[in-house]
Formats: structure tokens, C-alpha cells, sequence
DNA sequence: ACCTGAACACCGTTCAAGT
DNA sequence: ACCTGAACACCGTTCAAGT
């Protein structure tokens, strides 16, 4: 069920992921579905955390965790991007919840206490990079409906843009005077 | 007939935010706001740019430019709450395109250029700075829907999540090696 | 446990027509 | 220019019932 929906998803756009057009490939009633899934959003948000175990987490041992950082937060972009319609889902839902977002939470927090990055601003840290990473995948999927003349960036222009701002602000984070430094 | 779809938006919220509500409120039949308005996306879009009127930009003269733009990008992230609903549709929208945007753009500019951050940095970085504070916003609103036990933020510590994040990001832009200073 | 027909209470939008 | 009745082509979801 879970991956029919994607599939409707990549080949027909969110806009078609209904219940019912999920329940037809299904070949299915529309109602069967309530069988299995409390409702709707219940079942994007599973969709929401499955899309996330794709994302390539550096190793944990990685010479420069603000590398590791850079890498695990491109790779999130990237996966994202995969599904550009669900992204400003991630935005309205604030995140996964899942177990694969769990764990690329745990990561992230790891890398950040190898940067020097100590409780609480670790937890501050974290909540800034997904917000940024999602953010930045929101801007740059395709909008929902195109008006007039808008100077738009490419997907390679977006993408510089973004891992601008990651160097950004993994600098202003890592470099942060009031932090304790290892 | 803005006015009413906000006052819709304020007291019932972004789903009770109907053409055929819309038209009732206005005691009109529904089909006549499309004598009025393309479509409800295009009513949507002007709204997202109507809301953007009440940011504060701080004097251009502003000492440290710095604190200027952290001023203009918090009130920007206060404005943007008082519409918790629409700021999902930001991002889904990529920001806003009406006049009072375009005003908010130049001034983050001007305020980067004295700031020492010279094109192409400047337009990078404001790209950079809306999708942070559009996503914080994001990440601030109500969840659509409560699932389980979530440990959110509340407001207050968002907004300071935000204000942190906000100051490692403009530290890092500003202090970027590869950026010309001023 | 899994599935169904039928219905409920809605949507956005279009069309032809009226003033 | 502004408005209307009526309809079209959909939604998510519930209910009672069937296997």
C-alpha cells in the first residue's frame, strides 16, 4: 500500500495521491483502505519517515564532523528532492516522526558533539539544520503553479545555493564564541 | 473580498478557507468570485503578499547592519505567525512575489551590501535568509494534526531556536573568508 | 481480518444566461 | 461589469453489511 502510493506519487504527482485513484491501482474499494490506514494523513506521514531511509549518513568515524554534517544534510537534500511535490508536506507535518527520522536525528546530534557542540545548543543546532535542509528542498522543487515571468533558479543553482548556506551556517554554529570547544 | 478571506483565515483557519465559504461570508454566490479572481490559487498568492505589508524594516541607516537585518528577519518571523496556516503555503509557494516582498528584498540587500557582502554573495544569502525564516515559521505554526506524544517547542522557545539559528547563519555569512570585506 | 455498496457532506470550477 | 442557477467532476470518510 505504502508503495503504491509512492509510485502514484512519482508517476502522477501528489495532487493524484488520493484515496481514491490509491484505492483503484489497488483495484480495490475506496473504503478497503480505512481498513488498513487510520486516514489520510496518517498514511503520508509513514510515507513522510519511509522516503527518509534513503539518506546516506557519512561514517561515523569521519575525520572532520563538520564535513560528516555537510554530507549527511546534502544527502537528506538530495533524497528529498526525489519527491519535490512531498516536501512542503515535511514543512505543514514540521518533520518525520518515524524511526528513520529518529535516527538521522541521533547522527546528526553525534557529529554535532565531535564539532564541539555541546547540550542544549546541540538540540538548537539540529532543530536550525532540518529546518534549513527542508526549507531549502521546498524552494527548490518545482512550484505548484507557475505565474508569470518568475526568474527561478535551475536545480544546480539551487543546489549551490544551498550547500552555500550550509557552509554558512555550519560555520556561524561551529565557530559560535559563546560554545565550548573541545 | 481580501479582507474577508482573511478575517476567514484568522477565525477558522486555512481549511475552513473556501471559495464557497468565501462567497457566503461575502453573500454572493460561489461562482462570482471568479469574476473577481482567476482562481484560488492566484487569491491565495495575493493574500501571502498582502500579509507581508505589516513586517518592520528597520531604518536604513541602522548602525550595525548586522542587527538590522537579525531586526528584519525576526519581525518578518513574528508576521508570519499571526497566520500560523499560511505559512505551509509559503514554502509550498516559494515565498511571496507582490510588492511588499520585492520592498522586504531590497532592503535585506542594501542592508548585506553595507554588511560587506557584495554580489553574487548578497543574492545568495537572501535566498539563504527567506527560506530560514519561512521554514522557521513553519516549524513554529500548530502541527495540522497532533500525533502521539510529541515534545514540541513552544512559542517562546521556538522563537529563540530561531533568534540562535538566525545569528550563526548571518555570523557565517558575514564572516565568510571568501567574501570580500568592506 | 478484510472487503463492499451506498451514501453523506463537502470541494473548485464552468457554462449559459440574466441585469 | 457583476451576478446567478445548475451542473460537472471530483474529494475524504462513515455506516451497515457481507465473507
Amino acid at each position: 500500500m505504502l508503495a503504491a502510493a509512492r509510485d502514484l506519487l512519482t508517476h502522477r504527482g501528489l495532487q493524484a495521491l488520493t484515496m481514491r485513484a490509491l484505492a483503484e491501482r489497488l483495484d480495490v474499494a475506496p473504503n478497503t483502505l480505512y481498513s488498513h490506514v487510520a486516514n489520510k494523513t496518517a498514511l503520508i506521514d509513514d510515507l513522510l519517515d519511509e522516503v527518509l531511509a534513503e539518506v546516506q549518513a557519512p561514517t561515523p568515524d569521519i575525520e572532520d564532523p563538520t564535513v560528516g554534517l555537510h554530507q549527511l544534510m546534502a544527502s537528506a537534500y538530495d533524497v528529498l528532492l526525489v519527491h519535490p511535490d512531498l516536501v512542503p508536506v515535511y514543512l505543514a507535518r514540521q518533520g518525520a516522526r518515524g524511526p528513520h527520522a529518529q535516527r538521522l536525528g541521533d547522527i546528526t546530534i553525534a557529529l554535532l558533539r565531535r564539532a564541539g557542540v555541546v547540550e542544549p545548543a546541540a538540540a538548537e543546532a539540529l532543530r536550525v539544520l532540518i529546518i534549513y535542509t527542508i526549507g531549502s528542498a521546498a524552494f527548490a522543487s518545482r512550484p505548484p503553479l507557475a505565474t508569470g515571468t518568475e526568474h527561478r533558479l535551475n536545480p544546480d543553482e539551487s543546489a549551490a545555493n544551498f550547500a552555500n548556506g550550509l557552509r554558512w551556517l555550519l560555520a556561524g554554529i561551529v565557530q559560535d564564541p559563546t560554545q565550548v570547544r573541545r
